[in-house]
Formats: C-alpha cells, sequence, structure tokens
DNA sequence: CGTCTTTGACCCGCGC
DNA sequence: GCGCGGGTCAAAGACG
C-alpha cells in the first residue's frame, strides 16, 4: 500500500516537475519579455515626459508627437484618450514585433506597452458582437436615462473640446460598466465630487451623479447605481472626456469613454442600435483596453467585447461593459474571459478553480499546455490573499521569484502548500465580487496604464481615497516610476480602473502616502 | 475652518 | 399644455 502510494507520489512528482519545468521557462522567458517591456516603457515614458514637459503646445506639437508617438504610445493612449489609437499602434508594433507577438497573444504584455494588435490602416470595420438583448437591457437600466448633450449638440462647454471634436453630430457617447461591487462605488482613479442623487424609475437605489473634479473644467461625469436586479453589481456610468492629463490608474476607463464616443460616433453614422458599429482603429485600441485584452486573435479584428454591449438610443449611444455575471458562480469567468479573450479561451486561461492537488500547487504550471493554446495570460490560479500579489507578482517576478508566492512553480515546489486551504482560498476568490472586480480593475488599469504622475489619481484620495489607493508600483518596482501602480485595498473596496488594485489584504491605508 | 456629502428644489426635455 | 422623469443646483449638514 505503502508502495504503490510512494509510487504514485513519485509519478505526480516527476510529472509536477516536468510541468514546473516548462513553466519555469515559461517563467524565464515571460521575465524576459517583461525586462524588455519595462526597458520599453520606460523609454518611452521618459520621452513622454519630455514632450509632455516640452509642453502644452500639444496643439500644434501634433506634428511633433506623431514623430514622437511611437514612443510614447503608452502613456499616449491613455491620455489621447481614444483618438489617438491609431498613431499607438504604430509604436505597439514596434518594438520588436516578433517576440512582442507573442506575448502580445498571451496577454502576458497586459497592455503595458498598449499593444494592441489593431490593424493598422484606416479605421477597420469591426462587427461588436453584441448582444442585442443585452444591450437593450443593460442599457435601458443604468444608460437608459438620458444625459444631456451638452457638448457636441447643445453647447460646446468649456473644454469640451475633445468631444465636440469626437462627435458633433453625437450626443456624448456613454460607457457604462457593470461590475461587482461592494462599495459605493468603484475607484477608477479620478476624483469626483458628487453632486447630485436621485431616485430613477425603475430602481430602488438611488443613483449617485458624480462630476470630475480633477481638472476644474473636467466635463466628465459619471453615474453610479446598483443594478435593481443585483445590488451587488455596480453600474458606473462615464460621459465624456477628461480634458487634463490623467492618473495612471485612470487612463483607462478614460480612454474606454472617450474610446466609446469616438465608436458610437462613428457608428452612428451607420445605424443606431445595429449590432455592428464601425469603429476606427483608434477606438478599438482604446476599448480594447477597457477590455482586458479580449482577443488578440490575429485573424480577427472583431473587435470582441464578450460581456459587453453597445446600445446606440438614437441620441444617447452607450457601450456596456459587463464585467460581471448574473451568476455568482460563474461570474468570473465572465470577467476573465472579457479580459482575457473571447469566451470560447476564457475557461482555459485563469484556472481559479483548478487546484492541483497532487502537487499542492497551484496551477501556473499547466500554463505550458493553455499557454499554448491561446496565450492569454496562461492560466493562473490564486490562493485568495496571493491572488493579488500573484498576479502582481507574475509582473514584477522578473528578477527575483518570490518564493511565497506558489505561482511560481518553483517556489511552489519549495513551498507546498495545503492543498485543502488553497483549494478553499481559490474556492473563494473565485465567489469573491471583490476579488473580481479587483481584478478587473487591475487589468485595466495596467492596460491603460499611463502617467500616474499627475497625482490627481491620488488626489481622489479625498473622494475616493477611502475606497483605495494607489501605491505606485514604482515603489516597489523602482525602476519603474509609472508603472501601474498597485492600490492594496479594503476587501470590500473596488477598483475599476486604476492599477492593480488588489482588493483584500495588504494594507488597507496606503492611500494617502502614494498618490502625491 | 474648509471640504465634501446630502437632499430638496428647480430646470429641461420628452411623450401624451 | 401638462405631467413625468432625469439631471443639476445649491443650501445645509457632516466630517476631518
Amino acid at each position: 500500500m505503502s508502495n504503490s502510494k510512494q509510487l504514485n507520489w513519485d509519478n505526480q512528482l516527476e510529472s509536477a516537475k516536468a510541468e514546473m519545468g516548462e513553466a519555469r521557462e515559461e517563467n524565464r522567458r515571460l521575465r524576459m519579455h517583461l525586462n524588455q517591456i519595462m526597458k520599453d516603457y520606460q523609454t518611452l515614458q521618459m520621452q513622454f515626459h519630455d514632450i509632455v514637459g516640452r509642453g502644452a503646445t500639444k496643439e500644434s506639437t501634433n506634428t511633433t508627437r506623431t514623430s514622437h508617438q511611437e514612443t510614447e504610445e503608452p502613456e499616449f493612449v491613455s491620455l489621447s484618450l481614444g483618438r489617438t489609437s491609431s498613431d499607438s499602434r504604430k509604436d505597439i508594433e514596434k518594438p520588436s514585433k516578433g517576440k512582442e507577438d507573442l506575448e502580445d497573444k498571451q496577454g502576458l504584455a497586459l497592455g503595458l506597452d498598449c499593444k494592441f494588435e489593431v490593424p493598422k490602416t484606416t479605421p477597420i470595420e469591426t462587427s461588436l458582437k453584441l448582444s442585442p438583448e443585452n444591450s437593450s437591457n443593460e442599457v435601458k437600466d443604468e444608460a437608459g436615462e438620458t444625459w444631456p448633450p451638452p457638448k457636441g449638440v447643445k453647447t460646446m462647454r468649456s473644454g469640451d473640446d475633445e468631444e465636440v471634436l469626437l462627435g458633433n453630430s453625437v450626443k456624448k457617447a456613454r460607457v457604462s460598466v457593470r461590475i461587482r461591487c461592494d462599495t459605493p462605488t468603484m475607484n477608477d482613479g479620478c476624483q469626483w465630487r458628487k453632486y447630485g442623487q436621485k431616485i430613477a424609475k425603475g430602481n430602488p437605489c438611488p443613483r449617485a451623479y458624480y462630476r470630475c473634479t480633477v481638472a476644474p473644467s473636467c466635463p466628465v461625469r459619471k453615474q453610479v447605481q446598483r443594478c435593481a436586479e443585483d445590488m451587488s453589481i455596480l453600474i458606473t456610468t462615464y460621459e465624456g472626456t477628461h480634458n487634463h492629463p490623467l492618473a495612471i490608474s485612470a487612463t483607462a476607463m478614460a480612454s474606454t469613454t472617450s474610446a466609446a464616443a469616438s465608436m458610437l460616433s462613428s457608428g452612428s453614422s451607420s445605424t443606431t442600435g445595429s449590432p455592428s458599429t464601425a469603429i476606427t482603429a483608434s477606438t478599438t485600441s482604446a476599448l480594447r483596453g477597457l477590455n482586458f485584452y479580449l482577443s488578440d486573435n490575429p485573424k480577427s479584428n472583431q473587435f470582441v467585447f464578450p460581456y459587453s454591449s453597445i446600445s446606440s438610443s438614437p441620441s444617447y449611444p452607450t457601450i456596456t461593459l459587463d464585467l460581471t455575471s448574473s451568476s455568482s458562480s460563474s461570474h468570473f469567468s465572465k470577467i476573465s474571459s472579457s479580459f482575457l479573450s473571447t469566451p470560447r479561451y476564457s475557461s482555459t486561461n485563469l484556472n481559479f478553480n483548478s487546484w492541483n492537488n497532487n502537487t499542492g500547487v497551484l496551477n501556473y504550471g499547466t500554463q505550458s499546455q493553455l499557454y499554448n493554446k491561446n496565450n492569454q495570460f496562461g492560466s493562473l490560479s490564486f490562493s485568495r490573499q496571493q491572488t493579488q500579489e500573484i498576479f502582481y507578482q507574475s509582473f514584477m517576478q522578473k528578477s527575483n521569484p518570490n518564493p511565497s508566492y506558489p505561482i511560481n512553480p518553483n517556489t511552489s515546489q519549495q513551498q507546498p502548500l495545503p492543498a485543502d486551504s488553497i483549494a478553499a482560498a481559490t474556492k473563494a476568490i473565485t465567489s469573491d465580487p471583490n476579488f473580481q472586480s479587483a481584478l478587473a480593475a487591475a487589468l485595466t488599469s495596467i492596460i491603460g496604464g499611463s502617467g500616474n504622475g499627475s497625482g490627481s489619481d491620488s488626489g481622489g484620495a479625498k473622494t475616493l481615497g477611502s475606497q483605495g489607493q494607489n501605491l505606485n508600483l514604482g515603489e516597489s518596482f523602482p525602476g519603474v516610476s509609472n508603472f501601474p501602480s498597485i492600490v492594496p485595498s479594503a476587501t470590500n473596496k473596488c477598483y475599476s480602473t486604476p492599477s492593480l488594485l488588489f482588493s483584500t489584504s495588504k494594507s488597507k491605508s496606503t492611500s494617502p502616502s502614494n498618490g502625491d
């Protein structure tokens, strides 16, 4: 009995080792990639700062920009809010494409470099995969109300030029984000001030109105409301484009919003309310960012929003990103599919449920298989508390795999964790809405990652500070100052876009320190 | 004391 | 024209 058992063990061990070996290699490769990406990022950042520093001659700098854009893209994308996408692509491709290409697919790049593989030339006619039913549904819910069309149509508010540019004939496009969140609002990296609250028809939950206060003239507003059917779902609707530099954590959402605006504007020309809309490359890229790397299928320019929908009511087109799922059990997969890839792949990607009991190791190892399949992040399995770090770690481990993070096959080997506890934790994660939102946020932020330098982000501390703080990755990652930030936070906080927002554990009181 | 949230009132657009 | 509903304003209160 013991013999056979041991044999069994040996076998398992061997296979595990083999897997680990593979994983290790992958790891190394990824690390290298990461390194390179970091370098690129830094370079770009520097250039970007350079440009920015030179000035606010931005208007006229367009020409200059183009030359620089290639490098500054990551940040630029965010700042330009979807208008630059097309340019951005350029740079994206620029960095050793061949290599990155791979990573691209792997999703490992996580948009650090904003590598949208958007088809270059010309706006792509992409068919948004939207479910009309959904769209109508959701939009009805949160976006159904009509926002005043301050900019394009009615009046040009101060500093709304951008919007006007985006769609003079289109009313403000809005982006609705549905996410599971316990907090009254999700931290999207911006600073908001509540200016009103109303009970909307058809929803017992009051709708709160927020205004971006990062810049006095910023036209961006958002509505926050809980879903009537599922109170755990927070629906945040954004409108407008920031007319100021954005905090790193805010860029994702911002770019999405503007991207949506542009997309919808372009789409509106064709058919409102039609499931498919013509999108410009820029839009795509931006939205992609929001979607956490939907699908990088080379074959498809298809802009896949597995859980998003577009609704173009005659005057107020809205994109709804559903980062939740109605079924609590599967909601995570939904999210994962949202940002990892198309649904068909999603299940394989984030194996929060797949715990290797035999080895007591989190399933990172299997990534080799999954990895090869679609390379979207590999398969990551986390234990709740470690998840955040793991996630983060997967980026950071570049130089020193932290033994305490089971994600690393090597380490896991050294530090087998009690399968039970981990399994339980994994389960917990899977079912923890907070984690989902945090994860989503993290991804978003990573993707949208860009200049946090503004500090506006942290400025949100006052308003949103309570909801979460950004701990600049730079802190823990000296080399990268503007790297996406990590936001350790209270368990029940939600983050929509901000950086690596990891809910749960860590220090929930990191707020004030970082931002500035 | 300053800032932010709350909340009732007001304004505006839309449908009937 | 009227009523309804959404969105915004702004005074008052709360909080740090």
